[in-house]
DNA sequence: GACTAATTCAAATATTCATTTAAAATAGAC
DNA sequence: GTCTATTTTAAATGAATATTTGAATTAGTC
């Protein structure tokens, strides 16, 4: 017999609490029986649906993830010949919005900054595959703006201070320092857009610093 | 009758592995077995001697921080009325310290890392009080820099750049991405140097550019 | 409407850990 | 050397939580 419509119903019921606080609290410290509560259904509905914990959140993880990349492309729908100042803006803006971005469209990004200071071996390896374009595409960029003289570690360290730039507010999950926003909510899409606008300033005037620093050296 | 050296030792023993552990995974992923052990004693150790593993992380947190701040003072020894960019250069040296140095004077920074993305409950008060000032501290250095006509937000913006860029190494503990160090090892002096200078070369510039671009929107 | 495979459910099980206990060992004061 | 408070130890306890089980329910097919 095929699959029953109540048993679709309550594995999307389950995957849309699991999103939902994995994202908010990480694997760890999350337990099954929240998931379900919120899920409305018993708590051996998880492993009858997905198997194990372990095996819900990879779901979790590559459909969030998928749906996210889908809503923010890091190209931002560039062509492929843009200038790379265009690219890098696009990029920030992508990282910016997956990052912060509320509801279902936050949670992979809020998954992805967990795993990486603390990662699960559930979904080591999806993860690394994921990372690996994104920072490709990333390093090509800054190569770009650096000039064909710049040494690997110089494009690594560019690399780090643009990208974590834009963990930089994942990492204060929701609570935003004070000083930034007014109040104690959301992040604003007229607050992102003006990071997106700081970090753009702020990076390109410091891989400019970076790239002049190169030609001084080596003349 | 007073306390027993081999007490004293043992508490000392459980002390130092704790550090370690707690340093190497963080609070909840750290087991009181893992520390007794390695600390050659038993297991009922820890709550003898200390009452409970919250209360162990306690005390472990404070003696590494105040370790941690001894060795690499954010100030570096410069005299209050130090120029801006001193003070600068000195806090990115002293944050770069804390957190990527090997040993002991490492587990401070390693610790509040993980604390920033996964708080526990049992230090958070103790934590804020620490990070207090040290914000403060940069939000004043940063507030010279940009100028009498910054906003809350701008500076706000520019001290997340800029400490951010220093927590960057902190989050992939140990393993340093390819591109900036050769091997696998640990991060040398040599590095730690480099990056100071790195993230004093990008931050000066993208700090100037941003307090150009205050001086442009108040004309 | 009866049948059956899919689903739900409450309870049981198993595992991992922190903490407690109470007895045994021992360092240090006298 | 004896005595006692301190410390160590192995085992017990208890709490949290993922997973399993088997019976009960139910949706969909004929």
């Amino acid at each position: 017999m095929a699959m029953r419509k109540d048993g679709i119903d309550t594995r999307e019921k389950i995957l849309k609490a699991a999103s939902e606080v994995f994202a908010k609290k990480g694997y760890r410290n999350t337990t099954v029986a929240e998931i379900c509560q919120r899920a409305g259904s018993n708590v051996a509905a998880v492993n009858y649906h997905f198997g194990s914990k372990d095996a819900l959140y990879a779901v979790v993880w590559r459909n969030a993830f998928e749906e996210a990349l889908r809503a923010y492309p890091p190209d931002g729908g560039l062509p492929p010949d843009a200038p790379a100042e265009q690219c890098l803006r696009a990029l920030i803006h992508s990282a910016l919005h997956r990052i912060l971005g509320t509801g279902r469209l936050g949670h992979a990004g809020r998954i992805l900054m967990r795993e990486m200071s603390d990662p699960s071996e559930a979904i080591r390896s999806a993860l690394q595959d994921v990372i690996r374009p994104l920072r490709e595409r990333t390093r090509s960029i800054i190569r770009q703006l650096l000039g064909s003289k710049a040494s690997d570690r110089e494009i690594g360290f560019c690399e780090m201070s643009v990208i974590h730039q834009c963990l930089a507010m994942g990492f204060r999950r929701g609570k935003l320092p004070p000083g930034i926003i007014k109040g104690r909510g959301k992040p604003t899409p007229e607050l992102i857009d003006a990071l997106v606008e700081h970090i753009m300033c702020f990076s390109l005037a410091g891989i400019k610093a970076v790239r002049e620093n190169i030609k001084a050296k080596n003349t």
